[in-house]
DNA sequence: CATGAATGAGGGTTCATTCAT
DNA sequence: GATGAATGAACCCTCATTCAT
């Protein structure tokens, strides 16, 4: 009811929120500016002043937020990986069989790879980084190849996936979604979604175990079904 | 017949031969350090003295056969399409329906990733070229896309492949074939055969029209034969 | 004897007195703090942020009791020279023969040189300063050096310092002296008394004049002896 | 006797030697206006630039010769230190009491700081060095305190050098030498003979042990007196 | 008074490229 | 044809200092 009151409550901490919002914020900014340019033009080919003259301000005040240039780069990883991380953790601890789980890893990967940070994995140089950081982000690679294996063979052990070399099948798949971050931006036409779903199939359909007379009634169902979405 | 007959015959012009195979030759090794030197470390990361130091020879010598860094670098891209042009040509000419020309396309495609010259439309940045270079080497970017989505394309209309957009298939066949840039040096056990083989029917097998129950027969025995290999 | 009463009696001017008092101990407190980096690390090598950061307050801040990094350093200077002006005097208004005041130089030198400030004449670099501040600096160890040769010279005409050349033996005195400041800190195990006197001592007993007949005749046959060679 | 004699003799070599020479005759001059350079205007205010600008070259050209500003400080010291080393070396080896050789160390120290390699050790900041080169120079400091603390304690030992505390009494030498350094350009009327000689003298005197009986009678009430204060 | 943010002025280093020999 | 030397253009980063709040 009274006005002030709320001002009041807050006051001691509001300066230190606001600040530390307006900063998060510029933080940010930095970051998807220069995201942006890297994917765009390349890392090494962007200079720090080119991001910050977009940015409108001079580029030692970059420093105020970053550390080095390596270390945009760095946290740029960060991010993607917190995307992939959250979407891979969240199916894999959902239900389902192999397939099922391998379709949503895929789909996953598609609505990721399609954002900004999520492309730095597949379009972005790990050799620009540090020591530490490139094994950071490497052991970040080999995650989701595991996360794509370890449901391919659970696939076959269930016998929703038909017995293949996992590995190599998701290198294929993943190849395959990285690519993505090649030609997406080019290719306005096709929804996230759409793709999605497309590769959702087209990676799988070759892989699902082939219809026995038994299964063949309920195959396409589950295709038909999932077609839906 | 006689050893010395050839050196005879050509005497006149052995020294220009000489000169000129000799020439060619060390053309030949620089960019065979350079593309290997490039693909290890990134392009921008290999300075030319090092790649001169790795020749035992000296930087501005390099300029003897390029005229510049970037001249290097597009050369590589010209033999990596030679190698591409000439593969799809022969595929494209010869006889077979939809499918079988996209798995011979993915067979060569893997034979030639797997190479030092094709890596290099995978694994390196053509935005280090300049404008002319670049739009030559996006043509035959597209050009290779091209080649997939007719054969493709040219498989629905014949049902060898099932109703699909060629365009994202083309696409999804070819990201897993540049993926294989990526992994096929560090993962050696695997022979390029075997890599051809079961990228040729893994990334297939899903595109191919379902089996009626005259060809139910037919696929699973090809699958099982690859299988046992 | 009350704990409030002083608090009481100063009641009127207290707020000025105390804010007065409160912002000099903090430009004390930088002072001190910036001695010690600057001596540590060297001036150029020690960032005001630094300096801030250990006295947990921030870079501007110190803008408040200083008007450049410049300015701090000329102050610290300033309480160095207060030092050596202050003993200087007192020993020059002293009684005393030219050899007792040149020890108890020697004395006062280094139980200056041995505090933080008294060390910044001989660690830190005059060149930082500019101008007008250099020149004062200068000047400040013209005269001390001054003060050494007119004991010296003072010791020379009362006999109670051999004779020698004045300038050469004060330059010889205060390098060792100085030469103080770069191992001190180092060498903790002696007390600044011991060390006071051992230079005093030891510094001087080549200059004394032989102070009896039968040193009248040795010392003259050292000399003679070394001066072979 | 034939002109061309010569140029045959020397045809095959003399390219390299040539170069090589002209090499280092460049490096050398570098190096000689760097250390000028830094000890007139202080190592870190001493811009590459500035030293390049001097010896009518670019900055990069530099690097031809170096690799980095600290390598150029390095060598500095390095070529002091072979300065010292051969010196000492040199009197270590040679015949003489502890007080002859302190002597000859006093001389061959004034020598060499006196020029501008050797004027490094006492004048530039070691701390501008990395770790690596930082821990050489500073073991090349300790070795030649070294170095005079082991003459004095001979002396001590063999009777020419009055009992006393041997590092106190190094110390005390090496910072009255090392101050030459900072007054020796100044004050040129001296030649460094006459410094060498006078500091050779006025710094042991006092450490000599009284070479009569008389005097031995009449030193210690001498000490006994300064030491009541 | 104190703070976060920003700036301007450099400085060291790298590297493709050119040139005289 | 090859070399050593040199250059110019960038680029990253640091830091003292200022300013609005």
């Amino acid at each position: 009811m009274i006005a002030p009151k709320k001002r009041i409550e807050t006051s001691p901490w509001a300066p230190f929120e606001d600040r530390r919002r307006a900063r998060d914020e510029k933080r940010d900014a930095v970051l998807r500016m220069a995201v942006r340019m890297f994917l765009e033009e390349g890392y090494h080919r962007t200079p720090l002043a080119k991001v910050a003259d977009r940015l409108n301000i001079t580029k030692p005040a970059l420093y105020n937020y970053f550390r080095s240039k390596e270390e945009i780069l760095h946290e740029l990883y960060r991010r993607g990986d917190e995307q992939y991380e959250a979407s891979f953790g969240r199916i894999e601890r959902a239900e389902g069989d192999g397939l099922h789980k391998l379709r949503e890893l895929i789909r996953a990967y598609v609505h990721i790879i399609t954002t900004d940070s999520g492309m730095c994995f597949a379009r972005l140089d790990d050799r620009e980084l540090g020591e530490d950081a490139r094994t950071e982000v490497r052991r970040s690679k080999r995650r989701y190849d595991t996360a794509f294996r370890v449901q391919i063979a659970a696939g076959i052990d269930d016998g929703s996936i038909r017995t293949c070399n996992p590995k190599l099948a998701a290198f294929a798949i993943i190849g395959a979604l990285n690519g993505i971050a090649d030609w997406y931006r080019l290719e306005g036409e096709l929804s996230v979604e759409a793709i999605a779903e497309e590769f959702a199939l087209r990676l799988t359909d070759g892989l699902a175990a082939p219809p026995s007379r038994a299964r063949s009634a309920a195959a396409p169902k589950a295709a038909a079904k999932s077609r839906k979405r």
